[in-house]
DNA sequence: ATCCCGAGGG
DNA sequence: CCCTCTGGAT
């Protein structure tokens, strides 16, 4: 790998050394349901109302027997409840219908349930079964565009080049730290590049303080 | 007012 | 490809 892009994985490394999932869980099917929750929505929030939801809701069959409505209820604070409503229900009917209740290992089949994409599949399955996956999200796509590390405009493109330079033992890791710096310095309008150890290799590093960047 | 760690549908 | 869906944070 070229010695920059070693050297970017190392700085983020060591400035977020406890990056990981900030989603609370216990087992695979509970990371589903709290990943489908975190669209559009912080983790600390959903971490609000999951313990409860866990407790009540232990296995795909428990949200078969509650109607939408009332599921919506539960997960309002969340925001998109009926989306989520819907994919939550209709995951688990596809769970215990084809998969024995059980969460699937692979990309392929997680991305086959309803309501679980490329993001949220690629975020069960390399935080809950090791999967190498990097899923490009948000975060990910934008701050990996503006530190030069891909150039392409979707993020299937980002994807496929961020995972032809960096080894697919790196790629969980990677994943979170990116993330970890989308979120705390790499800010869609705002980032603080005075703070970024990145800005003197990064394409769009601004010197003052308060102006807005593109991607 | 405006944007957000997404997915499905038109 | 573009739209919509939502509450909450800023």
């Amino acid at each position: 790998m070229d010695k920059r892009w070693q050297r970017v994985f190392t700085l983020l490394s060591e400035m977020y050394p406890d990056a990981r999932c900030e989603l609370n869980y216990e087992t695979p099917f509970e990371l589903l349901i709290a990943t489908i929750l975190s669209a559009q929505c912080t983790d600390q929030r959903v971490n609000i109302i999951t313990p409860r939801l866990f407790q009540r809701f232990r296995s795909p069959e428990d949200y078969l027997e509650v109607s939408q409505d009332e599921l919506e209820d539960l997960i309002r604070t969340c925001g998109l409840y009926r989306n989520k409503a819907r994919s939550i229900i209709g995951c688990c009917r596809v769970l215990v219908r084809d998969f024995q209740g059980v969460v699937p290992r692979d990309l392929v089949s997680l991305e086959s349930l309803p309501g679980v994409g490329r993001k949220t599949a690629a975020v069960v399955a390399s935080n809950a079964f090791g999967v190498p996956a990097l899923a490009v999200d948000t975060h990910v796509f934008r701050v990996a565009r503006r530190i030069g590390l891909a150039r392409g405009d979707t993020p299937e493109k980002v994807e496929a080049e961020v995972c032809a330079i960096y080894p697919r033992e790196q790629w969980i890791e990677l994943h979170h730290i990116l993330i970890w710096h989308g979120r705390r310095l790499c800010h869609a309008r705002k980032p603080d590049c005075e703070q970024c150890p990145l800005a003197a290799d990064c394409d769009q590093a601004i010197s003052g303080s308060a102006r807005e960047v593109s991607v």
